[in-house]
DNA sequence: GTGGTCTAGACCACG
DNA sequence: GTGGTCTAGACCACT
C-alpha cells in the first residue's frame, strides 16, 4: 500500500490521504479488518504532521471506511458500512452537478462523459 | 438571468458566479455577443465585493468563454471558442477521478454513476 | 451569552464549548442568523487555543446547528436543521441506555427517572 | 452470564466491563454473595488486560455493587448496599444534563424522551 | 479579518 | 505504544 503525497497541488494533504485509502480499499489492497498504520507512524513516512494523518484517518471514520479504535489502530470496515446510501448519493450529484454543466457547454454528449467514467471505472 | 450566491456552501464565491454564468450560456440565457453586467453593478446586486466579480469574469475568459473588450465590458464567444479541447478533457478526468474511485468504493456500479450523470445532464 | 470553561472536569474543553452553545441556543439567547463570536475572538476570551474552539465549531456545524461560512464566520442555523432524526434518536439512546441500567440497578422506578428529567428539562 | 466487548465503539473496556455486570445484577444473574470470575480468568476469556478487569471490579467496589474478600474472590452485595443515595442522584443528574438540553434543543418533548426511558428500563 | 490547513511538540488515559 | 486533547504559532485563500 502506497500513499503519494503531492505538496504542489492544491489539494489538502488530509484529502490526498483519504483519497490514496479509498482507493487502496477498492483496489483490494486494504481488506476489511486490516489495520492501518498509525498515525504516527504514518505521518512519519510521508513527513508530514501526525494531525494531518489524524484528520483524514477522522474523515474516514465518519464517511464508514474505518474504524478507529482507540489505543489499537485504524482498521478497514466492511463494505456495508460504507455501502451508498441515500445522504451520499445528494452529495455525489452535488459534486457532478457543476462539472456535467462545464462539460455540457462545452459541447459534451452524455455519452461522451459517461465513456470517460467508464474508462476511468475500468482502470481503477 | 439570475445569480444566486449561497455563502454557507463552501464553495468560494467567484466560483459559483463562474458557475452560474456558464449554466446562463448553455440554458441560452446568455448567447454569443450577449454582454454580461459590469463587475460593479454585477457585485453591488449580489452584495459581493467587486474583486470577486472581476475574478470569475477572468476565469471565463481564460477559459475561453467570454471575452473582455475594452470600453465596451464582457461579452459571450462563440461556442467554438470554449469547446471541449485536449486540456479540457485531462482536467475533467483528473475532477472524475477520485469522485468516480469512492462511488465505486461504495458500489455503484458505473450505470448507475451514468445515470446520475445522465439526469444532471438532461436536467439542465 | 456567556460560557464558563471548567478545566478541572474532565469533559473535553471543546465539547463543554459545544454544550454551552447548545444551551445558548436552547435558552434563546442564540437564535437563528445571530452569528457567534470568532474562533480566534473566543478562544482569547476563554482564554484556550483557537482550535480548540474550531474543533467545537466544527461538531456544532457536523450536527447541524450552526453554519460554518468561510470569511464570514459561524452563525446559528434554523431550528429543522437541527430537528432530531433517526440517527439522533439511536445516539440518544445508546448514550441513556446504561445510565438507565445503573439507574435501575440502584432502585429507581421509571418514574422517578423521569421526574428527574421533568426537572432538568423544566428547569433550561 | 455473557460479557460483551466491543472494541470498536470508544466507551473504556472497564466501563464496559462494569455495566456488563451491572446488567447481569439487573437481570438477576447475578446475586447476591455470588462470585464474579477471577480477573485472570475473566481476562483471559475476554482476551482483555488483567488490569482492565481489575480496574472495572475496584470501580464496581467502590460503588458498593461488590466486595473484594481477600483469598475468596468478588462477590456481589446485598442491593442495599448499592440503592441509589443523594451522591448518586446528583451524579445522575449531572450525567442526564447535557444529554437532555441537546434533546430538548432538537426539539423533543419531556414526554417523548420520558418513553425513549420507559422503553429502556423495560427492555432491560 | 475570517476560517482552513499545517507544523511541532506536549501530556493523558487506556491497555 | 495508541489515539485524544491541547497549545503555540505559522501561512494561505478569500473578501
Amino acid at each position: 500500500m502506497l500513499i503519494q503525497i503531492d505538496m504542489s497541488i492544491d489539494k489538502p494533504i488530509y484529502e490526498q490521504i483519504r483519497d490514496a485509502i479509498i482507493k487502496g480499499i477498492l483496489k483490494g489492497e486494504l481488506t476489511k479488518g486490516k489495520q492501518l498504520p498509525s498515525s504516527r507512524a504514518l505521518a512519519s513516512s510521508l513527513s508530514v504532521n501526525m494531525h494531518t494523518v489524524n484528520k483524514a484517518y477522522n474523515i474516514l471514520k465518519q464517511d464508514g471506511f474505518v474504524s478507529v479504535i482507540k489505543r489499537k489502530g485504524v482498521v478497514i470496515n466492511d463494505k456495508n458500512q460504507y455501502r451508498a446510501d441515500e445522504a451520499y448519493l445528494n452529495i455525489l450529484e452535488e459534486k457532478l452537478e457543476s462539472i456535467v454543466t462545464e462539460a455540457k457547454c462545452r459541447g459534451l454528449t452524455a455519452d461522451e462523459i459517461n465513456s470517460i467514467i467508464g474508462k476511468i471505472y475500468n482502470q481503477i
